[in-house]
DNA sequence: AATCGAGGGGAAAACTATTTCCGGAAAAGG
DNA sequence: CCTTTTCCGGAAATAGTTTTCCCCTCGATT
């Protein structure tokens, strides 16, 4: 096996003429021994003639971590986690840090299998963008994982509603489905039929929570119809909705992943977006502004949220995390084609 | 700051009454030194009993690497590479690895810092699926940083034509143009136009390669755009296009990506497609099947490669990589509703 | 009986950086 | 001048595993 010809810390003390130690505290500058400024400077030249770098496993072995990161999904080819998981990666790496992308595909075994696996690599911290599905059965198994890392000196970040007392960053997702709703009661539509997520996931709860709202406050009788998040499920509720009613004229479907497999169910049966039904969707999937009819949808800085994930990780790795525990970001509507005044008004009918 | 509470292989040793050696062995089974069946029980039993499982670093640091590959993109937002991520890191979990995520964003500095992230992290195979482009500034630069890998018995693998002698897992680019072309040609076009991506990504040259052959079968004269892979670019060069010729009755974009942004600006100029005009797209991005119309693309199993990629590192790794150097994934033609039968054929001119 | 070889086990080195503990020198204070 | 700090550098312990080197035993061979 040849040898790694790159140079290890004790070239560099012995080029300077110092112990390994003054070596070691020269060139990690917040150790807790001063060395002489002289001294410091023969070290840093000495590195630098040898191009030193540490050994990142001999360092993590001491400091019990590595400087890496986690962003657990259910898919990253979800365009939704994609964004979120090139939002974290990017600030990842401004801080100098690896970024590991877990796709669980929904699946709480492999969730937890992934985050052992996490566990043993010692990474500085997992960020679970994973919806906040939480299945009883790996409840507990998770919650000692999670404990493990915590035990290293790992942090914990979730980006929806999961669990008590974790650090969380999360989108208004109740305050955008308003929004939405709003926006549809605004342009005179009174039958505002709505396609949910899973019922175990928060996001899902929340905006629907927001859905109810809005149509209270109006006195308008919600319609509700269960979908599942995934783009062929979404031609599938709004086929299962058109079953049972056929008197609404706007749809708010909870994700654009979603939204795209409704769009295209209501093309299949000639369906006029948005003439004869205005569609709004959830998450502002970015590439779907280029497709026609462009959807009216709930713009959400995943990428924001994500970077947010990881600079809270590692400020509670650097033990400052004086932040409130669950902070909430802003969204916005974004107006595009797939909703439109209703032609012919019912407010008279109210 | 908490002690790990784990137990370590000393436990499992003194547990299992053998020393640190025999424990080690008796639980790597390809250990060099043979171990009695009897003890080996003893041990395994023992490291059962404590949940044993072993520090990763500690491990890192004697084996020069840890179970880690990492995949190299442009972007994981767009999709053509979210699915050779999610390919990879499917492939990479069945055997007990993690996965990196490193977007370069086209920014050969940016790739270059990354690849010595990932040399220091001591990843045991980096898989190249920044389609290709390689800028001579840098290439002396990444070569040195691919060599150390090396060094340390880590393995190299490209998804893309991209240096001489590297292990590479590659789409049939070239023939999956012809594909389309001589589609297109089967349908009666005769002026079929083609965008290409940018000038120094090898995919993008094959593509083109690919174009220019079946079209000199076929005695046409090519009529060559240049894009860039974007989704915007996509749109511009369209227009581009349409500025200096208006007879192509069909239109071959070389990636999905570019296509979704062509399709757009051709819906804005009031250009139907298929009737008008037909076009067809290169690398079929999953969720856009239900867009309207439906691209007709060229399908890579780009999953596949990436989980192609990832045996073939890990094989070198182990050290039999008896495979051939560069091997070629076939693809194959998804007709759906963006290309159609010439209206007119000029077939009779010819 | 001496020799050889293989199987099986233990002690210790190696991997490389961090950190604790200690001691000497210089500076400060009385 | 002597004592007490403060500053700075070195030696050694430490993190947890793998691997090398060595030794012992037991059966087979000459």
């Amino acid at each position: 096996m040849p040898r790694d010809p790159l140079s290890s810390l004790v070239d560099v003390a012995r080029l300077a003429k110092v112990s390994l130690s003054t070596a070691s505290r020269a060139l990690n500058p917040e150790a807790t021994h001063p060395v002489k400024r002289a001294t410091r400077q023969r070290v840093t030249e000495a590195a630098q003639r040898l191009e030193y770098r540490p050994n990142l496993m001999a360092r993590g072995l001491r400091r019990r971590r590595l400087p890496t990161i986690a962003v657990v999904v259910h898919d990253v080819t979800d365009a939704y986690f994609a964004e979120i998981v090139r939002g974290a990666e990017d600030e990842a790496y401004k801080q100098g840090y690896l970024t590991f992308v877990c796709s669980s595909r929904r699946d709480p075994a492999a969730e937890l299998r992934y985050v052992e696996m996490l566990r043993l690599s010692r990474v500085s911290g997992v960020i679970f963008a994973a919806g906040g599905l939480i299945e009883p059965n790996y409840q507990r198994a998770m919650r000692r994982q999670v404990e493990a890392i915590r035990d290293y000196g790992g942090a914990i970040v979730a980006l929806a509603p999961r669990v008590e007392r974790w650090a969380t960053e999360v989108a208004d997702n109740s305050g955008g489905a308003r929004l939405m709703t709003e926006h549809l009661i605004g342009l005179g539509h009174r039958r505002i039929a709505f396609i949910t997520g899973p019922a175990n996931v928060a996001t899902s709860a929340e905006c629907e929570s927001g859905y109810q709202l809005a149509m209270k406050a109006a006195e308008l009788k919600p319609l509700v119809e269960p979908g599942d998040f995934s783009t062929a499920g979404g031609g599938r509720a709004v086929a299962s909705l058109m079953k049972r009613d056929h008197t609404f004229t706007a749809l708010f479907v909870s994700s654009d992943t979603m939204a795209i497999g409704t769009l295209s169910e209501l093309h299949r049966r000639g369906v006029r977006v948005p003439e004869d039904l205005s569609v709004g969707g959830f998450g502002d999937i970015q590439s779907w502004e280029f497709a026609h009819p462009a959807l009216t949808t709930i713009r959400i800085d995943l990428a924001g949220i994500g970077a947010a994930g990881v600079r809270r990780a590692l400020e509670q790795v650097a033990g400052r995390d004086a932040a409130p525990r669950v902070r909430v970001h802003p969204v916005s509507l974004v107006t595009r084609e797939s909703t439109q005044q209703l032609e012919r008004p019912m407010a008279a009918l109210a």
